[in-house]
DNA sequence: CCGTATCCGCCTTGATACTG
DNA sequence: CAGTATCAAGGCGGATACGG
C-alpha cells in the first residue's frame, strides 16, 4: 500500500469517521442529559428518569436509552412484576463516558460568560 | 431565597440550561470536524477547509463557520483583494475547547471496538 | 473566491392513543 | 408502569443560482 500522503496522521481516515459517527450518537443532547442524571442518581426507574430530565417526551426517553443499551452505556433489568419496573444504570463503559465529557462540561461552565459576551459583541456589530 | 434543595448541585438549574444549550450548539457534527481541521492545519482559507472537512457542504461550512465566529471560537479575517481571500484561525478560547474535547475523542478512540461489539452483541438478541 | 438566497425533500421530534 | 404505533409539523441540510 506504498506510503501514506504525508497529511495523514495516527489513525486511518475510516477509523476517523466512525470515530466521528460514534461521537455525533454520544453527543446528543438527550443522551448527555440521560447520562449525567444516571451519574448522579445511581440506578433508577423509567418513570424516575422520564420526571427528572427537563422537556424530554417519552419517545425520547425510550429511544435515547435503546440507544445506549445498544451501545454498551446502560444496562435494562426488567422485574417481571405487575405493574412493571424496569431499571436503567450505567455500564463501567457509561460512567468513562461520563468522565471523558467533564473535560467539556467544564469547558462549558467555565467560558459560558466569555461566549455570551463574544455573542452580544457579535451581534452588535453594523 | 433561604435553603436550596438538597437534590440541587453546584450550578444553579438556569446555568445548567444554559450550559447544555452551550454543550449542543458546539457539539455539533460540522463544528467538532472544523475545530480538528483548524486545529491540524492552522489559519487556513475558506477554500481549504471547504476541501479539507470530507462532505461538508458551502452552507453548511458557513454557517457553520458564522456561529464559531459569534460563539468566539475563530477569528474571520477578510483580505480585500480581487479574488476575495478569507482566513479563518481558532482564538485561545477556541483552542481550549479542543483541549476539552481531546477526553471525548480518545474515549471514542479507545471503546470504540468495545461499543461495535456491544451493538453486534444487541442486534443478535431474540 | 467567498458568500447569500431560494427552494425542497427528509428526518427528527412531539402529541396522542393504545397494549401488555 | 413501560413501551409501541401512528400522524402531523418543523427544522436541518443539500442543490442550485446568483451577487460582490
Amino acid at each position: 500500500m506504498a506510503n501514506q500522503p504525508i497529511t495523514s496522521y495516527s489513525t486511518a481516515p475510516e477509523v476517523d469517521a466512525l470515530v466521528n459517527d460514534l461521537i455525533g450518537r454520544v453527543a446528543d443532547k438527550w443522551t448527555l442529559l440521560v447520562l449525567e442524571q444516571l451519574e448522579e442518581g445511581g440506578e433508577q426507574r423509567f418513570g424516575a428518569l422520564a420526571r427528572a430530565v427537563p422537556g424530554i417526551s417519552q419517545k425520547m426517553l425510550t429511544q435515547t436509552l435503546r440507544a445506549m443499551e445498544r451501545d454498551g452505556l446502560v444496562i435494562r433489568t426488567v422485574h417481571p412484576v405487575i405493574p412493571p419496573h424496569v431499571d436503567y444504570r450505567l455500564t463501567t463503559l457509561g460512567h468513562s463516558l461520563g468522565e471523558a465529557f467533564c473535560g467539556v462540561w467544564h469547558w462549558a461552565e467555565a467560558n459560558l460568560a466569555a461566549v455570551q459576551r463574544s455573542r452580544s459583541a457579535f451581534d452588535a456589530r453594523d
